[in-house]
DNA sequence: CCCGGCATCATCCGATCGGATGATGCCGGG
DNA sequence: CCCGGCATCATCCGATCGGATGATGCCGGG
């Protein structure tokens, strides 16, 4: 076994939590942490400065989100993993990210262990999931109402969601209240749901609105 | 001004952000970290063990919310100042939070030297919040849709947001349709909404549903 | 070239909703 | 003791929904 330690570039907007996760990683043994950044944008200059094995990186910062960095990352041909820091489970940024091409999820509650071992894992371009994460990849892809909506449709679900009868509907988006109606009979189909009431809450839950 | 430092005690689910703000705290002047609780039931007994001025505490932790946590230790008359630790602004449970003594909030995501301000100004009892939270209270207090749903009231609106049509829910609720209407009816102005499809998404959008 | 998904439109109609209006009983604070 | 909020109920009715059915045009993959 080498004895190379795994380098790390922090991205969190937290000051909190980058020198919680610094702090951890520092004085493990196998871990050098090579920098920190507060938003997308600082993300990508180090990695681009320090080559690191792996790019922590937070989901939701101010200026140039997380999802937006991983893409950059990626078009830039950097040889990073990045692992995405979620602090829930239920972050309906998590899919978006993978598709990005985040190497896994780490869950920011995560003990110590799993925090070192997932690092390792993504070091060595192992997929890291969580069993939460992991099971919510495979109801996207099976089951009941996994379709997902098309742009149309999300148009109309948001204006659903906001109070809007149809028939405002159909003129907001110039379209016919017919279209309308036909839009809302595919939306329930694909979320397995009887009425406007229900596909609301069910975009809610999947994160699709709000 | 006297040197006596203040004394504090963390409780906080994620080891990551306990070993944050102990780094943070111990390395800054004039603060001495008493001890860290990673549930609510540890956070009263550090409390009641080395009486801190302040106890920071996380309101999302198994075992022992951080809500309950905050009664138990007013109901035991401890001297201890409670900061909640929120991540975000929209934190559902911030008002609970206040109503069961809490003297102020803490964003996760605050700078270094707003936390040391925080923890100070709580040790001395003033109330802290954060002008995001503060502006929620204010607009709890008065403008539209402010008063909170009864318990019949949201008993009818989860049920909506299920897709279930008034009858059924009479049905479940043992009382007649006309009542479920009513509710509804009330939920609408409660809520400033016009349909059930908006107020699943208002409910949403406040934490009251999901 | 065919098929499926998307987006568009139309007609018909029973079911459900939401507003208006009015009413009763209980309870707790002032 | 009065009033407001909550929970309950009733009737009436126009408005809106949602399902059924059928249709057209475009586009992209196999």
């Amino acid at each position: 076994m080498t004895e190379t330690p795994v380098t790390l570039v922090i991205a969190d907007d937290h000051p909190v939590v980058r020198h919680g996760l610094h702090g951890i990683f520092a004085s493990a043994r196998g871990f050098t942490v090579l920098g920190e950044a507060a938003d997308g944008v600082e993300a990508v200059e180090l990695a681009e400065r320090f080559d690191p094995d792996v790019v922590l990186m937070d989901l939701r910062m101010p200026g140039g989100g997380g999802v937006e960095a991983i893409r950059e990352l990626s078009r830039r041909g950097l040889r990073c993993k990045v692992l995405v820091l979620t602090t829930y489970d239920t972050d309906s940024d998590t899919l978006p990210a993978i598709e990005a091409g985040a190497t896994g999820y780490l869950l920011k509650d995560a003990p110590r262990e799993d925090l070192f071992t997932a690092v390792r894992a993504a070091a060595e371009g192992r997929t890291v999931l969580s069993p939460a994460i992991a099971s919510r990849l495979v109801s996207r892809v099976r089951g009941p109402g996994n379709t997902a909506l098309s742009g149309r449709e999300r148009d109309v679900l948001r204006l659903v969601a906001k109070g809007t009868p149809n028939r405002e509907i159909a003129a907001v988006l110039f379209i016919s209240e017919a279209t309308v109606k036909s839009h809302l009979t595919h939306i329930y189909g694909k979320l397995g749901v009887k009425d406007r009431a229900a596909a609301v809450a069910v975009a809610y839950d999947r994160g699709i609105l709000g």
